[in-house]
DNA sequence: GCCGTTTTCGGCCCGACTGTTTTCAGTCG
């Protein structure tokens, strides 16, 4: 039986459920909760630690009792526990709780007085108006359950941060214009910089007695509010985003802005440190007893703990809070770092600009250089350039860098790695190159060990320097095909090969665990745009903020070389 | 069920909004 550790967190999270309609302890239900969190995002397989002998009940959320279940889970794939469980209670109830504005007490509420134990009970219910005459029920909970189960199911996914951003920036602007706004953030996911946002939570200061909740619920683009108050509001945008909006005074900006930036997990540990030391944190400041002693700034939010200001991109509760209490947080790399770009397509293949236009773009950028990667000949539909063309290509790039000034264009192909592992072109053409992008672009399919070794086998052509999105994924549309990143990785270092970071918004891939591994390894990646038409050039942010995410410093990134170290790094021996 | 910079027992993050109440429970983030 092999299990994942998404397999044993669902079984975990599923196990909350029940417990929670079953009115467990609370506590006995978070326990399990916490757990699933941990073990979905843990890096390293349970089923193979617990092979290896290695103990579980180490691990954080994790203790004797848990460490057991895992291994029951692991070694017959389920949990007896949950099925005696599932025996008391129908299991279809756990599917009420995707509905909004039902938790487990009215779960339980509506079984118990209505016999109501799946979806279609309720609806029967729903249409026969009994609901309202519960005790704790009433017309209007009745109306928002009605209202609440035509949306099971439809739940938005969650939005790529590009497109975030050009919804966020009218709203923004439309909150700015309220004279009694002093300052609006965007905070939360958005702020981390997660590849996607599953809604937008806004901070707003001014002062006591303003209206900014009643005038932001008249933005246009609203499609439903879902809460109103004083401080507070909740809406769903036309998009199908959700935003939530807090209004708080200035002297709690701080506060406020490190609540709401999160993550969940980083602001539970922060205020469990608050508690060690006797003091309290919550969106209004640090308090000692009732006396605020810090909220102004996230910078005195933390100090206020003895902890060195923690980057956004970090603030998810992996490591990060031990490293800032041992001053040993990472030096995040930045977008000023950034010295070239090796990732562009030109209108040789599927491009829309001239090399020309793209070499001047890039010295706009105060680039040192920038290359130019068209595709190879395999890739027909892209106009993959040949042997031939190639050639001709590598003279005009000759040419073009002899009349231009403070830039250099280097010469480089995103070359197909084909099915059985070699290049899409002859070595003697490659070798022409300043250096070579090589790229799986047919056969996603493969087991993962085979796909694994087709790549290891083109790592293994001296001409090999840098994988081009590693996992060819396309965020909310095609799953990445498998690999073992590990393996790659420490194939890459044997070899002197690099692995890219692909910074468009819809790929960027390597995603943040990916270059946090590459990181943890000691591998450079490449941050690079993968640019078609000119304005791709400017994605190099969204892969500085995955770069961010994961921990990278300027060291660990190859274009934040000069041109000389570059061409050095990229030699191989 | 986890966990320990007062603890191996007794805590467990904390506050806003809504609806059904008339002081609060439930839900959510």
């Amino acid at each position: 039986m092999s299990m994942n550790n998404n397999e044993i967190a669902d079984i975990f999270s599923h196990y909350a459920d029940l417990l929670e309609i079953e009115e467990a302890n609370p506590f006995r239900v978070r326990a399990y909760r916490n757990a699933a969190r941990f073990i979905s995002s843990f890096p390293k397989s349970m089923a193979e630690m617990l092979h290896a002998g290695e103990d579980l009940d180490e691990l954080p959320t994790i203790g004797k009792d848990l460490a057991a279940k895992i291994k029951t889970i692991v070694e017959t794939g389920s949990l007896p526990q949950m099925e005696s469980s599932e025996a008391k209670i129908p299991s279809a109830l756990v599917e009420l709780l995707s509905i909004e504005g039902l938790g487990p007490k009215r779960i339980r509420a509506l079984h118990r007085e209505l016999g109501i134990s799946n979806l279609d009970d309720l609806k029967r219910a729903l249409r026969r108006k009994t609901i309202r005459h519960l005790k704790g029920f009433g017309e209007k909970t009745e109306h928002r359950i009605s209202e609440g189960l035509t949306k099971v199911g439809t739940g938005v996914q969650r939005m790529s941060i590009a497109r975030a951003e050009n919804i966020a920036k009218p709203l923004i602007a439309y909150l700015e214009a309220n004279t009694a706004t002093q300052r609006v953030t965007i905070a939360g996911s958005y702020r981390r910089r997660r590849e996607t946002v599953g809604d937008l939570d806004i901070l707003v200061t001014a002062e006591a007695g303003n209206t900014i909740t009643d005038y932001f619920s008249a933005y246009e683009d609203i499609e439903e509010i879902i809460s109103l108050g004083q401080t507070r509001a909740r809406v769903r945008l036309r998009s199908g985003l959700a935003v939530d909006l807090r209004v708080v005074p200035a002297a709690s900006y701080g506060a406020a802005l490190q609540y709401l930036t999160g993550s969940r997990s980083h602001s539970i540990v922060m205020r469990k440190i608050a508690i060690a030391r006797d003091l309290k944190l919550n969106e209004y400041g640090v308090f000692r007893g009732k006396t605020r002693i810090a909220g102004h700034t996230e910078e005195d939010v933390y100090a206020a703990l003895s902890l060195p200001y923690i980057e956004p991109e970090l603030r998810e509760n992996t490591g990060e809070l031990e490293a800032a209490s041992q001053d040993k947080l990472p030096q995040l790399v930045s977008l000023n770092d950034i010295r070239g770009d090796l990732h562009c397509h030109s209108n040789a293949s599927d491009g829309h600009e001239s090399l020309e236009a793209l070499a001047s773009a890039a010295r706009e950028k105060g680039y040192e250089y920038l290359s130019i990667n068209d595709h190879s000949q395999h890739l027909t539909i892209a106009h993959g350039l040949d042997k031939n063309r190639l050639l001709k290509q590598i003279k005009a790039i000759d040419k073009l860098n002899e009349k231009l000034d403070g830039i250099t264009v280097l010469k480089s192909i995103e070359v197909d790695i084909l099915d059985d592992g070699s290049l899409d072109l002859p070595d003697a053409v490659l070798k022409e190159l300043d250096f070579t992008v090589c790229a799986i672009h047919y056969k996603f399919n493969l087991p993962e060990d085979k796909q694994t070794e087709r790549i290891l086998r083109a790592m293994d052509n001296p001409c090999f320097n840098i994988l081009a999105h590693p996992h060819g994924r396309l965020i909310n549309r095609r799953q990445p095909y498998r690999i073992n990143l590990e393996r790659l990785m420490r194939g890459a270092l044997d070899r002197g090969c690099y692995l890219e970071a692909n910074a468009h918004p819809d790929r960027l891939d390597l995603d943040d665990e990916g270059c946090r591994l590459a990181r943890r390894l000691g591998l450079k990646v490449a941050i690079s745009t993968d640019s078609h038409v000119m304005t791709d050039l400017d994605y190099m942010r969204f892969g500085i903020d995955q770069a961010r995410r994961g921990w990278l410093e300027k060291q660990d990134v190859l274009n934040t070389r000069s041109l000389k170290e570059l061409r050095q790094l990229l030699k191989r021996s």
